[in-house]
DNA sequence: TGATTTTAGTACGATATCGTACTAGTTAGT
DNA sequence: ACTAACTAGTACGATATCGTACTAAAATCA
């Protein structure tokens, strides 16, 4: 691989970068106050997989240490968004369920958020995004396994 | 746009999100100790770019608060791999440099990270990645102006 | 079944990020 | 030229993230 091939990859990882950065900003200005763009993924994904998941279940999903993601619940559950109950199959654990509350503040952030993808497709209409998906998932999926293989 | 549209944008900022945290995580533990994807990235815009550029050039380069970039610039500071000096254009402002020191450590992180993108390859080679970065700047270039107009 | 190892979650400390407020220097408007 | 508005950078405080160490429960296994 040359310089110029390694200069493409570097490039690839930049503008990822600097998408999330102001992607998770936008979001975030327009979250109630206090809750971050973390939360909201959370909520999300109790809702899309389905909610009752184990805190490491959930530390997994978003490749965050189980720390951080004792954190983000603490957070939520002090808003009302989730509640946290003992796992029946498991004494060391918990699962956590999602509040009407916490459904609310989910569907409302996507509502809120409804505006900006109408815009954006304008430049980038739902086909040119489902052209990239596959190479980001193949990316995604390629570095999940080398954070495993390579610690 | 119905929910289906909704749901693919909201994949593609997933997706972009996870892969910016565990490349940024992957890089992070191959840099020296205290030493952060945040300042490899400065260091490595400095030589793109060029040196003499001043803390809000760099701040609004990455779209980080301006304070932000103080901190990492600090800590550029500390670890010898960049110099501040005066603006002779502005007296409020500084100008950025680099150390040699400071050109041997993005050089060496970019040396430390070929391997991975020599497998990264197999996957996705560098015409793969090609395909994508357009849609990915457009995509940059349109939450970037986002920031701008709606703050 | 008892001892060892592994695992889920938390406590705690370090520090990166970021917002607010401030200072000093510059620009603009008269 | 003088004042007002703006701008570059920093100080400071709040908190999100993350690593290390710990506790308690499970799983392994002899």
């Amino acid at each position: 691989m040359d310089d110029g091939d390694q200069a493409i990859y570097f490039r690839l990882f930049n503008e990822i970068g600097i998408i999330e950065q102001i992607s998770r900003a936008f979001l975030e200005a327009r979250l109630p106050n206090g809750l971050l763009a973390s939360h909201f993924g959370v909520t999300n994904h109790l809702i899309r997989v389905h909610d009752g998941r184990t805190p490491l279940e959930l530390a997994a999903a978003f490749q965050v240490p189980k720390t951080t993601m004792t954190h983000t619940l603490a957070g939520l559950e002090k808003h009302g968004l989730v509640e946290m109950r003992p796992n029946p199959d498991d004494g060391r654990s918990k699962r956590v369920w999602l509040t009407p509350k916490g459904r609310a503040f989910r569907d409302q952030a996507i509502a809120d958020m409804a505006p900006v993808f109408q815009d954006l497709s304008d430049i980038m209409p739902p086909e040119r995004v489902a052209d990239i998906l596959p190479a980001l998932q193949d990316i995604r999926v390629f570095i999940d396994e080398l954070r495993n293989t390579r610690r």
